[in-house]
DNA sequence: GGTGTGACAATGG
DNA sequence: GCCATTGCCACAC
């Protein structure tokens, strides 16, 4: 009895699938806040499974709702996915819009603003 | 039902 | 300190 079984049992929804809890999170993500794959598979119950959360992004265009995925990069705050918002200054300019400093692909405030749902949800 | 993959992360050389 | 390799776990074929 995993505490993810009991929370499987009480949503018993579609929402149970591993991807719909990556974008509930990174919904939740406050404006100006930024985080990690890793922090959000951690906070899943799934550290290891890191890769998983880039991927389930990826399919986040087939969510209805909308995905600030721009605000999710890797450990070393790196726009690795840019490449998937169909434009690849789309993820940046959504990031300078927010706030932030992207320089080279990478998020120079990602230390200051970085956002762990663990902590903070 | 097994294999491959994938927007990462951690470790080793 | 940077580059290469392995591990990880859930989904698609």
């Amino acid at each position: 009895m995993t505490e993810r079984s009991s929370v499987r049992q009480a949503e018993k929804s579609d929402n149970d699938s591993f991807f719909c809890r990556v974008y509930d999170v990174t919904c939740m993500i406050p404006r100006g806040r930024i985080t990690s794959y890793g922090a959000i598979a951690r906070y899943l119950g799934t550290a290891g499974a890191a890769r998983m959360v880039g991927w389930a992004l990826n399919s986040s265009h087939s969510s209805e709702r909308f995905i600030p995925a721009h605000r999710v990069v890797n450990r070393n705050g790196m726009l690795t996915g840019k490449h998937h918002f169909g434009n690849a200054s789309t993820m940046q300019q959504l990031l300078e819009n927010e706030g932030f400093t992207v320089i080279d692909d990478t998020v120079l405030e990602f230390g200051e603003r970085f956002w762990d749902p663990s902590l903070e949800l």
